[in-house]
DNA sequence: CTTAATTTTTAGGCAACCCTAAAAATAATT
DNA sequence: AATTATTTTTAGGGTTGCCTAAAAATTAAG
């Protein structure tokens, strides 16, 4: 009944739907969603014509779109299917967890629920990928957030532990490998510095380094109680 | 130095492979793969002509083609990627082994050579995929043969172990897997019936079964001495 | 060896997606 | 409110890969 999408069309609706998850915008407009698919704008107003004659978007005239319910249910089963291939290039492929993304745009594609909900069932239903972001369930429904800080609001002497990054830039997520910084990493906040917003931290091997704001307001904790 | 083929033109390489092999032919016509593929001659025709200018297959007009050096590395690798995700479907899984190769079919065409080679290593560098069919390593090298023959070849009281199936039909695959036929099975020739080809078998439950002509041509065995 | 049948190629079109440039609508400024 | 700036859409093109129908080459048959 419903015919397959093509991937082109489901990178439009991946993308609406994570721009309204980040802006809190009920909508979106052409040019962010043109510059988060890295193409012209005079493409996503194209696009935009056929997914909303599809019902998978709605959509006026000069006045953003945001996705259907039919819609919706499509782009989070293509986001469903990158962190599950995430989290299976990571845990047993042994991918480095800035590698996973590039890899995990292409498996998304791949059609077949059954492959999707075999690979889950492998991974023994991972409710948060590598980068900490919730993974849905077959019907849609995401896991509850573990209840989320940034390291950027510690306090002085608190311990957190990281439970996701903020940000896909693979300059910060080799700056923070390399720093030894991911996913499960306990940090100590140690100093805070105003006048730059900067931060002193510690790891468990006692080693300290010097965040700057941009890095601590990407790292998102939970308290370590 | 060398761009990505589009998924299209990877399987034109990997059909044109496929066809040498099994007609022994030094080169394919236009309607054999155009048959192959499900598609028209006339798209073949254009195809073979754009291949041949990025010089992955040789061919003259009305002469049919056959893969250079370079288009038999293309598809070698593609049909590794092809060999080693049926086996992880096979094996991780849990998918039976007539339900694979669709899914491979989409698979085959992820670009990632290091995926590729992490997934051989995760499956212990399988030789054989779950249909029997020989996976080449990195290099393109393809494993030895296990010395094989067909089991219609087989003799009265002969017992022979299956190592491939012989054709992709669903339906040919669905039966033997019903009757409980696939790699790995043990099979004892019981009774060779002239007047149609067909035999009587016996497998280890010492149950027995009659397959036809069609069948025993189709299922590949060693001697199990 | 010449006509008929088959195979292959060319010609002309179509759909998906992308692009640049120009036009139209909306938003921001003076 | 009128003009400028920005955003969005349309118009017109390009590429890939497919198609049908007709033409050309090759092969088979009388």
């Amino acid at each position: 009944m419903n015919a397959y999408l093509t991937q082109s069309e489901e990178n439009y609706l991946k993308s609406i739907f994570n721009l309204i998850e980040k802006t809190n915008h009920k909508s979106v407009n052409t040019n962010l969603i043109a510059n988060d698919l890295d193409t012209k704008a005079s493409s996503v107003s194209e696009m935009i014509k056929k997914l909303s004659e599809k019902d998978l978007i709605n959509y006026k005239k000069y006045k953003g779109s945001y996705l259907t319910q039919k819609g919706a249910e499509i782009a989070i089963q293509v986001i469903r299917k990158h962190r599950l291939w995430e989290t299976f290039l990571f845990e047993k492929l042994n991918f480095n967890w800035d590698e996973v993304h590039d890899i995990a745009e292409q498996l998304e594609h791949i059609n077949s629920i059954k492959l999707t909900n075999r690979l889950s069932e492998f991974l023994n239903h991972p409710k948060f990928d590598p980068h900490g972001d919730p993974i849905p369930n077959e019907k849609g429904v995401f896991p509850k957030h573990q209840s989320e800080t940034i390291l950027k609001d510690a306090k002085e002497d608190q311990l957190v532990e990281v439970v996701k990054i903020g940000s896909n830039h693979k300059d910060l997520l080799l700056f923070l490998t390399k720093n030894k910084i991911g996913i499960g990493t306990k940090i100590k906040c140690i100093e805070k510095y105003d006048f730059d917003g900067s931060m002193l931290i510690e790891l468990e091997d006692k080693s300290t380094i010097v965040l700057s704001k941009k890095v601590i307001k990407n790292i998102h904790t939970k308290l370590n109680y």
